[in-house]
DNA sequence: AGCGATTGAGTTGTGCACAACTGAATTGTG
DNA sequence: CACAATTCAGTTGTGCACAACTCAATCGCT
């Protein structure tokens, strides 16, 4: 009823083969989550909260904005967020004396005091996934290729 | 990023370091995403529900638990997922005769004629990747081997 | 200086993911 | 046969992701 593809795969085979590679990617992803629930747990910290962290332990007082810009999170996300972070006593929200708009994450002493904790989550992490570090470094490469082809084709922003 | 010797890495590298698999991976997961969100919008179908509708138009009618063994998604997810899809008229629920407990997720017409329009949808998102079909397949068998080895390290099940 | 456009954080609403739970149907064991 | 354990779908509650919006602060242009 439509054109063929030039290659041999037919419609039924793509909608079997397609759903694979972003299920694969979702699967994987979910698993990650799945562990980070269990790693991050007695941190009290869910994994996107725990990303957080690890910015503000990387970088000290950071604006919101400058965070959503390297987590890749909308401030629909962050603000929530950011509240239970402060409300679990590990930030506080300060709005910048230079301008009013925007406001910054500060660590507090006990989420300083928590990055002692966290030293040992990426070794746990790493362990549970078996792989080499350079097969970690190869798919990281080849998975962020593939987001910058994606976001391209998606024309947002 | 600067190359390092694997032995020479430090908590702090590692901190750095981190985020980055399971970072690149829910970048390339929410990249996806944003792909699929614009080109499933006039289907009127998110992912999640798009998968469901893969495996009906592959399986037909398929017990609710068998969606959520081959999607791992559990009934939480899965009941509200699937009222919206009987809301939108594409699916009935039937509870199985054998079983009482068990309910059947059943395509109607209207469902069952989604599947042409769904055809495109593999095509274009394989076109936005840029990727070969081989980098694709390899791609999925490492994830693969990455989420078996995640889930062996969570002890749940 | 005046004022429209832009920026930044926040809110609201929808949908997914998952833990913990409920309740009904079925199964297994004594 | 009886009844405790298990299975299955569903509900509730929390948190993330994102679209669409609000509102105040700031910027840019004339």
């Amino acid at each position: 009823m439509t054109e063929q593809p030039a290659a041999a795969l037919r419609d039924q085979d793509f909608l079997r083969l397609d759903g694979q590679i972003c299920f694969a990617l979702g699967a994987a992803n979910r698993a990650f989550g799945g562990l980070y629930r269990v790693v991050l747990k007695d941190l009290g910290l869910t994994y996107p909260q725990y990303l957080v962290m690890l910015v503000l332990w990387e970088n000290g007082t950071t604006p919101v904005k400058e965070l959503g810009r390297r987590l890749r999170l909308d401030s629909g996300t962050l603000s929530p967020l950011l509240k239970r972070l402060e409300a679990a006593g590990l930030i506080r929200r300060e709005r910048s004396a230079q301008d009013e708009r925007s406001v910054h994450a500060v660590l507090t002493d006990e989420g300083t005091a928590l990055r002692e904790r966290a030293v040992e989550v990426p070794r746990r992490i790493a362990a549970a996934t078996g792989f080499e570090l350079t097969e970690i470094r190869d798919l990281q490469v080849r998975l962020a290729r593939l987001t910058a082809a994606l976001d391209a084709a998606v024309p947002q922003d």
